[in-house]
RNA sequence: GUCCCCGUAGCUCAGCUGGAUAGAGCACCAGAUUCCUAAUCUGGGGGCCAGAGGUUCGAAUCCUCUCGGGGACGCCA
């Protein structure tokens, strides 16, 4: 239960109980956009629980002051059960003040439901069925192991799509292989280079324009295995589908492995290839489809501002009316050579995706993918009539910083670093964490040092240690209080009384917030949003504890007083269970010790 | 030349889709542990929210322009 929408629906009835009393004119319905008025915790918690700017929001529409409008809000507010006191303040805002007794019913809701709690329904439609989300991310080419770039939207996107399956949306998660442009041609012509290699020859340098790396060598083996010496008989465009063939299943092989070592597993493999095979039929198909709408014409497009493409050819051509649609200039679908540029495979493919039951539908990108996202938008809108509505996420550069120094990454240097060399040295957690402690449109410092540094100045650490403490405070309370069991089902029914210390307070209006902070993240695409409120939590608690230092008697467990201590327990318990749904969202595991 | 992203404390960044006196961490200074893990906590100084206009009850947040950093600009993927 989200606090926070409970009472903006108190606010909202009484606004109609004071449009009925006809202190509030009729019009205000027609006139307020009620999306505007809001119920939220206050920056400063000196003003109370919860606040809400409905007298500011209607004030004007209603004609009235805001502040006297404010007051006969908050006296109906008042009679809330729960509500301690509500008070008008500032220009209008109506501060309100619950119970003390109130705050334990969120350790009941934890308690259970630990898994559940904060789950939103904002995935799901009037009937309470999950509507279907499709998210595709990664999608690097298949031509080598992934490198640290690839890994901030990896993450990125395998942590969105497990946030917005926890707020409900039938989420699958989409990879696009890249399988049928020129990129993989020239994987394959690597990939017999090193076949020839393993038969004996001598290759010597690898040519420039090829790809050099030694992850090819196993692909030269495996094809020496298959075909033998059969392959160097043949003219290049008998062998080249075949060596392609192989070689992308080798290299997206590698690249399973890679995500897999970051915990990430996609639903579906799209493959780029199938759009085109039959003649593109599939693409054909997309193109005929937008002809008939009229998005389709013959026509030039101006040469490109900057720089003038040394081969620039004016020609008429085949052109979408992205224009239509936001886009800044139409875009072209055919090559020269009369093939299909990558923007029309990709029209197939999102409509593609949209004939498979996605109307909302994701794409994670690289920062130098940015000029592409209204074109993509364009597309779908066209496709779907609008009816389809399409996010793109841009996730940023990251920097890779050694000892305070850029690491410059080069593929003709050989030094890239490898995504499975940066998971090795820091692990996955601490990966993780540190790509979504940023927002995915910043760009990024990742540095070695401090991501591998288990100190509290590492943000993971800092929030897996307040789980682990939750759990070592748990085995202490059993060896000395034999009986407390944390596990146990009686912690269900604690009292709860005495929980009054500001600090306990604290955690639990803290805790009351979590499904607010999932349902704004969630709708915003935002992550990062779960990682900064888990570090808050994770800090309240810290210092909670810490507190018990100094004043035993608000230490968890209290020998002598075991009601008391049952209820702290609870408390904690709570707070464990959030920490770890949390980082579960993220990817990030919960230890139950660390040492 | 056009489009997109960014600009907040010395540094790295939040700022809850327009709210009240702009917040954390690092760094710096001063403290805290006989007993629940010091991988922790408490306190302190530190700001023209790049700049200028505009929108309104109210702007770091929305709009316009300027400056600075990054990225993208027929048929590459």
């Amino acid at each position: 239960m989200d606090l926070f929408v409970l009472f903006k629906d108190h606010v909202q009835s009484v606004i109609d109980d004071l449009i009925k009393g006809d202190v509030l004119p009729q019009s205000v319905l027609v006139d307020v956009n009620f999306n505007a008025v809001n119920v939220e915790p206050p920056r400063d918690a000196a003003h109370g629980d919860l606040s809400t700017n409905a007298a500011m929001v209607l004030a004007k529409p209603a004609k009235m002051n805001p502040r006297a409008l404010a007051e006969q809000i908050s006296l109906k507010l008042a009679e809330i059960d729960i509500v301690k006191s509500a008070e008008v303040a500032g220009p209008g805002f109506i501060n309100l003040r619950l119970e003390d007794s109130y705050w334990p019913q969120v350790i009941r809701d934890i308690l259970a439901d630990p898994v559940g709690f904060g789950q939103s329904d904002i995935g799901k439609d009037e009937n309470g069925v999950s509507q279907k989300l499709n998210i595709e991310y990664v999608s690097a080419n298949p031509t080598g192991p992934m490198h640290v770039g690839h890994c901030r939207g990896a993450v990125f996107g395998d942590a969105l799509a497990r946030l917005l399956e926890f707020a409900g949306f039938d989420v699958s998660r989409e990879y696009y292989i890249n399988d049928a442009g020129a990129q993989v041609d020239v994987l394959a012509r690597s990939a017999l280079l090193r076949y020839r290699e393993a038969l004996g020859e001598e290759i010597g340098e690898i040519p420039e324009g090829l790809y050099p790396g030694d992850y090819l060598v196993p692909l030269g083996e495996t094809l020496k295995e298959i075909y033998g010496d059969a392959l160097l008989s043949m003219e290049e465009d008998e062998w080249l589908p075949l060596v392609k063939q192989e070689a992308i299943e080798g290299m997206m092989g590698l690249i399973r492995e890679d995500l897999a070592a970051l915990n990430i597993h996609h639903d579906v493999f799209f493959s780029e290839k199938t759009l085109h095979e039959d003649q593109g039929a599939k693409i054909k198909a997309a193109i005929e489809f937008l002809r008939e709408q009229g998005h389709i014409y013959r026509g030039r497009l101006d040469p490109p501002k900057g720089k003038l493409p040394e081969d620039w050819e004016d020609r008429e051509q085949t052109l979408f009316r992205a224009t239509d649609f936001g886009d800044d200039v139409d875009r072209a679908l055919e090559k020269s050579d009369g093939s299909y540029t990558y923007f029309a495979a990709d029209i197939a493919y999102h409509k593609d995706k949209y004939d498979r039951g996605f109307s909302h539908q994701i794409d994670v990108l690289g920062a130098d993918h940015g000029g592409y996202i209204k074109r993509l938008k364009a597309a779908l809108k066209a496709i779907s009539a609008g009816d389809a509505e399409l996010d793109v996420r841009i996730c940023q550069l990251v920097k890779l910083l050694r000892d305070g120094t850029e690491v410059k990454m080069s593929k003709r240097a050989g030094t890239f670093v490898t995504l499975r060399d940066v998971v090795n040295e820091v692990g996955v957690d601490p990966v993780r964490f540190m790509m979504l402690m940023r927002k995915n449109d910043a760009s990024l410092d990742f540095d070695f040092a401090k991501v591998t540094e288990q100190s509290k100045d590492n943000p993971v650490f800092y929030v897996q240690y307040g789980h682990a403490r939750v759990h070592s405070i748990f085995r202490q309370a059993q060896e000395v209080m034999p009986g407390i069991d944390p596990a146990s089902e009686k912690l269900k029914t604690a009292s709860l009384n005495n929980l009054v210390d500001e600090g306990e307070l604290g955690l639990m209006r803290r805790l009351a917030q979590y499904p607010r902070v999932i349902a704004s993240a969630a709708s915003a695409h935002e992550p990062h949003r779960i990682a900064f409120y888990l570090y808050e939590l994770a800090s309240e608690l810290h210092s909670f504890w810490a507190r018990g230092k100094v004043a035993p008697h608000l230490r968890i467990i209290q020998e002598d007083d075991w009601e008391l201590t049952i209820n702290r327990i609870a408390l904690i318990s709570a707070i464990g269970a959030i920490l770890k749904s949390g980082l579960s969202i993220l990817g990030v595991s919960a230890p139950q010790e660390m040492r």
